[in-house]
RNA sequence: GGGGGCGUAGCUCAGCUGGUUAGAGCGCUGGCCUGUCACGCCAGAGGUCGCGGGUUCGAGUCCCGUCGCUCCCGCCA
């Protein structure tokens, strides 16, 4: 027999001896038992998941994380009471036999279902109170209830899955990394502040009066570093944090990051790197879904906001917006022409076989887009050869040709028209294309749509200062390098900043590095910076820069959001298994918390209240 | 920081234009029931209607404030 050490917990094994040497708690487990244990003598360990309690005659579904096995007392033996007084989610130890249910009482939804273990012995190993959320219902409790007591919530069926499919997503991940020879190392998590981007959570020092170290955003600068190390292939399953507000999608504080870098890699080798992992972990986990093949399509962050409105868009949608603005200058429509005159821009939606929709589906449409705070959403329906809908009229033959050869409309299909100035029909586009969509379930739900987007622009205009800044990351190279920062127009310089964007979400966003100095501080002197400055922010990352660092790049996927995807679910705290409340709170654990005076004072650390109001 | 939704029994919810003793299902307690699998049947207990103030003869219901949960905007290089 094998030693102890190497039996695995699969189902069907027996992992003790069954006889006299019985194992204390348990010789199978919940799931386990099959036809062939008839007549064996087992023990099983679990929660009372519910009970049948026919006055005389008593089951009890007895479930662990592996499954649920019926088990059956009747009045005449002497343990009938004990059994009958434990309340639904007492842990119980049980001993019996295990004997084959009669044709007519054999259970098929349940693997065990042609089995029951008879209770000959039973112990109470942990009763239970009354319950605040009963664990073997289906029904949908309030956030409050799940959060204070999710060790509860954790027992159900759906948020266990999650949880075990996050686990083995994470698994996968790990395998796939690895053997693409990618090593993985744990950076700190008691750092120094970054100087961009998100509000920092703070960690006051105890040796260093009045100083403070901060969680990390992300390992951005660390593997960064650990490329200038030598190591060439870094990953980690990286927990980030970032004092933001909270969304569905979005925990309060902390997250994960399937955090990669890469050394002497170009942007498409990053792509080929991360392409398998993902099509090969949502084959693996997507219940069936199609995937994209790598290599995924490319889209340059221009043709993403013209063609979509948006920079993560879900490919799954089949409408695709083009620039008609030209078909429409000059034209009697007033509302567009007059429109145009004043810089408006105006973009088509077309919409396959919208055109059989009754009127009230564009009556709808364009009560929503009013309200959306448009001027409305034109359209005209293409039936029969025919244009046809309120403001057909206005376009003649030459610009409805027009109009087709830059849309590609089919007899059938409806388009609609968006006339704003182009930020504002970008985002109003993006959001009509949406509606749309739904209304009519234009959207395949039985599939992921990957995407790469990139050439983002290296920097933008502050919208309230007019000031130039970096639109994403400020490590990004810049491309055409040194020359393209001294001479082109910093509005027309592109990064090697690229997303990828799953089923219209943003799962990470990577570029290839600015290892050069040199360039590093060209581009924050564009941003305003000068070169003291960045010294004095960047020090430790900039002197390796100077000691021979190899071009690099990487990216960070979202684990939380890939297996909320994976697991079909709209709010990340189901894939979370101790999530905190959108307020930042830790309802079951009580954080955060006043703490003592001494703690804060070996921190050096005095607290202010906020002024309340009436002061 | 701002906007929306919700808050009634342990839990999920109903409760009309303000009007007698605030209801249901699940759970809980007690009773009956030997083949159920959301077992069934009978009975019972359980409510500061989130909290504070106001309007009114009368407030779960209307108004103001406040707290909690949630969704969104801002924010998230």
């Amino acid at each position: 027999m094998a030693s102890p050490s190497r039996i695995e917990l699969r189902p069907g094994n027996v992992f003790i001896g069954v006889g006299t040497d019985m194992h204390e708690y348990r010789t199978h487990r919940c799931g386990d038992l099959r036809i062939e244990h008839a007549g064996e003598k087992v023990r099983l360990s679990g929660w009372i998941h519910r009970k049948r309690d026919h006055g005389n005659l008593l089951f009890v579904d007895l479930r662990d994380h592996y499954g649920i096995t019926q088990c059956v007392v009747d009045s005449s033996s002497p343990i009938f009471g004990v059994v009958e007084d434990a309340r639904n989610e007492t842990v119980i130890c049980v001993t019996g036999k295990v004997v084959p249910r009669s044709d007519e009482t054999v259970n098929s939804s349940i693997p065990t279902g042609e089995v029951e273990l008879v209770i000959q012995e039973v112990e109470v190993l942990g009763p239970a109170e009354t319950l605040p959320l009963q664990v073997n219902s289906d029904e949908d409790y309030g956030e409050e209830t799940r959060l204070r007591f999710r060790f509860l919530d954790l027992r159900r069926d759906r948020v266990h899955s999650n949880i075990v499919l996050r686990s083995r997503v994470i698994s996968d991940i790990r395998r796939r990394m690895t053997e693409q020879g990618f090593v993985e190392f744990q950076t700190p998590i008691l750092t120094s502040t970054s100087p961009e981007g998100a509000r920092d959570f703070l960690v006051p020092s105890r040796l260093h009066p009045g100083q403070f170290y901060a969680l990390p955003q992300a390992p951005q600068q660390f593997k960064q570093l650990i490329m200038m190390a030598g190591f060439d292939r870094y990953f980690q399953i990286a927990p980030c944090f970032r004092d933001e507000d909270a969304r569905a999608d979005r925990s309060p504080g902390e997250f994960y990051q399937l955090d990669i870098e890469m050394s002497f890699v170009t942007q498409e080798d990053v792509f080929a790197a991360l392409e398998p992992v993902l099509n090969g972990v949502f084959n693996e986990f997507g219940d069936g879904k199609t995937v994209t093949a790598a290599p995924f399509p490319r889209i340059p962050y221009e043709d993403a906001m013209l063609k979509y409105g948006t920079d993560k868009p879900d490919l799954r949608n089949p409408i695709e917006m083009s620039d008609v603005t030209d078909v429409w200058r000059g034209t009697d429509f007033k509302i567009f022409a007059k429109g145009i005159e004043k810089g408006a821009v105006v973009r088509a939606l077309p919409v396959p076989s919208a055109a059989n929709q009754p009127r009230s589906f564009f009556d709808k449409l364009n009560d929503w887009a009013r309200k959306e705070g448009a001027g409305g959403l034109g359209y005209i329906l293409f039936q029969d050869g025919e244009a046809k809908g309120p403001i057909a009229r206005f376009l003649d033959e030459d610009r409805l040709s027009k109009l087709q050869n830059i849309t590609g409309f089919e007899d059938g299909d409806a388009v609609f028209f968006v006339c704003e100035r182009a930020e504002t029909a970008a985002e109003f586009g993006a959001l009509a294309r949406t509606r749309i969509a739904n209304e009519l379930e234009l959207i395949d739900q039985n599939t992921f749509k990957f995407c790469w987007i990139i050439d983002y622009p290296m920097y933008e205009l502050d919208p309230r200062t007019g000031t130039l800044e970096f639109s994403h990351n400020p490590f990004s190279m810049p491309q055409g390098g040194l020359e393209a920062l001294e001479a082109k127009d910093p509005l027309d310089i592109k990064a090697f900043q690229y997303d990828i964007v799953c089923n219209g979400i943003e799962l990470s966003s990577g570029a290839i590095r600015n290892h050069r100095p040199e360039i590093m501080y060209k581009a924050f002197e564009l941003a305003g910076y000068a070169a003291s400055e960045v010294e004095a922010r960047f020090g430790g990352m900039l002197n390796a820069l100077k000691f021979g660092a190899p071009p690099h790049g990487g990216s960070a996927p979202g684990i939380d959001r890939i297996v909320m995807l994976l697991a079909g679910e709209e709010n990340i705290r189901e894939v979370t298994m101790f999530p905190m409340t959108q307020q930042a709170q830790d309802l079951m654990m009580g954080a955060p918390a006043v703490v003592s005076k001494s703690h804060l004072e070996e921190l050096h650390v005095r607290v202010e209240m906020p002024p309340t109001k009436d002061e």
